[in-house]
RNA sequence: CGCGGAGUAGAGCAACUGGUAGCUCGUCGGGCUCAUAACCCGGAGGUCGCAGGUUCAAAUCCUGUCUCCGCACCCA
């Protein structure tokens, strides 16, 4: 009998950036499931990678000034130790360079294009020259561009189109009728944003930068990211769109499940379906669009510096710690928040005192009553078999969790039990059994079921926490340690010994922690700053450093009274304010809506920058702009307490 | 009125098809000593966003309303 194949995959990692924590998390996630998966008996393939093309990338090495290649590889190198080090068991890590990826996508390229679904089109939009970068209305920063906040123009390039169109009934009846998109939510966003509205072409090939796959029939096109990336996970296994595709291929797909971010699920779930059917080959059978990791004050990103890297915070708790971590706080559908104060709190409680502690007392207790050896059970008493009873039933609960991708329901299960077994060490009382003879039996029988339970536990770790597993097993000198001897309650062996038992988790201080911490990171800051200095020069225009005071002294700044605050009609994000500068009344239209309402705002004395070049901003005029302070995220508006048209020096 | 979620103890969450509101952390008190100031027990703390309605009975169903969030454009 065959085992049943498993083929999971993440998303593949862009190689514009070092990835941060919440990046991370998705190669956790999916090991974790992966493991599991191996661990209940599957033959699983685990796929992760780079997707190493597109403008970004060639922006961004020539910032650096090295080539795109030099500038991926490192990265690459990078994501993958990032990877390593926390314990991602990918079987393959495929780059978007690979030259055998690269063929086979000009091949899928070529067959889509050749039977009609890929035909020449334009595509026009919005122009960022110096970004060389097409945007859509929608996309627009208050009509500039999203990037660099330039105008934009009107422009339009030749390029192919992708029909999905065709496609879109029969993509539709397999959304509905499948399990495809989970969580539910994200199927419902897909449906109701997308699909019911119609699909529109896609574009699929870009002549405005040229680092990416080559289109073989049309010099000058490459090959967009949709088709670039998406069929990784094809061709990794050596698909061969002329009908010879590798063993690997053959055996492992369909994916079983695809994991990856909320934001790219469309794609996942319209784009790369459409593109197999078109392919003629099966669909994966599941895409799991997991949350987000938020940092205690807002999403993560590299542009609020407010980031998190997974290599910072090994070095500070260590590899399983982070992965428990990951695993267990984060929510299924809801996005997670993480701070160093709720990490170190969450491994202290769960980690140190319910898991380590527990190992740590029972097996001192082993080694103090029965000199390492491990006590053969006796007859077993209504409070043992409540233990055993749960024992035996917490590796089902886990099951149905996991198989829904609920690490953290999962590792839930696991820890009530593991709290449970400390409580039945009060229970039993073993520290009396140990000072009477006569109770020899009764303190075997107890020491047993606490180091099987253990075992149990341990076992049922190892996808999660997979050295702290391996730890545990030697201590307790653990035999067996697959899931099939999670059925019975009698997996440890008497009359070994147990190994020289040691903490498994420090205890850690918070204010202490969170200390050091704090140093850690000014120091590296420290690094940071030196060396950004050097490439800030090219990514400003006019320099930042000193202005002179002539050039200061242009700027006139006065005070007004904020006398009607209206939401702008074509933006969320911004108010039309009327500001009294006791001469005349300017509109400006700001930012705020996210940080005042308008009651707030109403009769405030504000500071506006009177001279500033009036600009059109979604269609209003804005002329001025009212200064504010902003720090993480949160903004002020300067006030002040004088009459309105007083000018500020 | 774009679509869809969510508002429950200080924090984070749970309570499937209506019937005494639970869990983890924190907090206060107690116990124990095998253990990593840990572990075990107990207490305090909630008018289940607000207002109506259905029902013998609603956190749970219905209506309205407020607030927050996701998606709708980019970001794992």
């Amino acid at each position: 009998m065959s085992k049943e194949k498993f083929y999971i995959t993440t998303a593949i990692a862009y190689t514009s950036k070092i990835p941060h924590i919440g990046n991370t998390y998705e190669a956790v996630l999916t090991d974790a499931i992966a493991r599991y998966n191996r661990l209940l008996g599957k033959d699983v393939y685990f796929l992760t990678g780079t997707d190493e093309h597109g403008q970004k990338i060639q922006n961004q090495a020539e910032e650096e000034g090295i080539t795109p290649q030099e500038h991926v590889d490192k990265i690459a190198d990078e994501i993958r130790n990032i990877w390593d080090l926390m314990n991602v068991s990918y079987d393959q890590f495929i780059r978007t360079t690979d030259d055998k990826h690269k063929k086979i996508v000009q091949k899928i390229f070529k067959k889509l294009h050749d039977q009609g679904d890929i035909y020449k089109g334009k595509y026009e939009g919005h122009y960022c020259v110096p970004c060389e970068s097409f945007f859509t209305e929608s996309q627009l920063e208050e009509g500039n561009c999203p990037d660099c906040g330039r105008p934009v123009e009107q422009a339009s390039e030749e390029a192919y189109f992708f029909k999905l169109s065709k496609y879109e009934d029969q993509l539709l009846e397999y959304i509905e009728n499948n399990d495809f998109i989970v969580p539910e939510s994200r199927k419902n966003e897909m449906v109701n944003n997308f699909i019911k509205d119609g699909l529109r072409d896609l574009c699929v090939s870009r002549t405005s930068f040229d680092w990416g796959i080559p289109v073989t029939i049309d010099d000058g096109h490459v090959i967009y990211v949709w088709i670039d990336a998406l069929s990784n996970y094809i061709t990794a296994l050596g698909y061969d769109p002329a009908g010879n595709s590798d063993e690997l291929y053959n055996k492992y797909w369909p994916a079983d499940v695809h994991v990856i971010g909320k934001d790219i699920v469309r794609f996942h779930t319209i784009y790369w379906p459409v593109m197999l059917m078109a392919l003629g080959e099966p669909l994966p059978k599941q895409v799991f669009g997991h949350p987000w990791l938020m940092l205690g004050d807002g999403k993560m990103s590299k542009s609020k510096g407010n980031v998190i890297y997974a290599k910072d915070l090994v070095e500070y708790f260590g590899v399983d710690p982070v992965r428990y971590f990951l695993l267990s706080e984060m929510p299924y559908d809801n996005d997670g928040v993480i701070t160093y104060e709720i990490m170190i709190n969450k491994i202290n409680s769960d980690l140190a005192n319910v898991l380590g502690n527990l190992v740590n007392r029972t097996l001192t207790m082993v080694e103090k009553y029965n000199d390492g050896i491990i006590p053969k059970p006796h007859e077993q008493n209504e409070i043992d078999l409540d233990l055993i009873n749960m024992a035996l039933e917490t590796p089902k609960l886990v099951n149905n969790h996991m198989s829904t991708y609920k690490t953290g329901k999962a590792l839930d299960e696991i820890f009530t039990f593991l709290r449970r077994t400390n409580k039945y060490i009060d229970e039993t009382e073993p520290w009396i059994l140990g000072k009477d003879v006569s109770e020899k039996e009764r303190l075997d029988t107890v020491l047993y079921n606490l180091l099987e339970s253990i075992r149990i536990a341990s076992v049922l770790l190892e996808a999660f926490i997979p050295e702290t597993s391996e730890a545990i097993q030697k201590q307790i000198n653990a035999k067996a340690i697959t899931f099939d001897s999670l059925k019975t309650f009698d997996g440890t062996v008497a009359f070994d010994k147990i190994n020289e038992p040691s903490p498994l988790f420090a205890r850690m201080d918070l204010e202490e922690k969170l200390e050091a911490i704090k140093a850690a990171l000014e120091s590296k800051e420290e690094i940071v700053e030196k060396s950004s200095e050097l490439s800030d020069e090219k990514s400003n225009d006019e320099s930042v450093g000193i202005v002179t005071f002539d050039e200061f002294i242009k700027v006139k700044m006065k005070v007004g009274e904020i006398i009607s605050v209206e939401d702008h009609p074509n933006a969320d994000k911004l108010y039309l304010v009327k500001v009294d500068l006791g001469s005349e009344v300017r509109q400006v239209v700001a930012g705020l809506k996210k940080h005042y309402s308008p009651e707030v705002l109403m009769n405030k004395k504000v500071v506006l920058v009177a001279n500033l070049e009036p600009a059109k901003l979604r269609g209003e005029i804005s002329e001025g702009m009212l200064l504010a302070a902003e720090k993480n995220n949160k903004v002020k508006l300067l006030t002040v307490d004088i009459e309105n048209g007083a000018e500020i020096h």
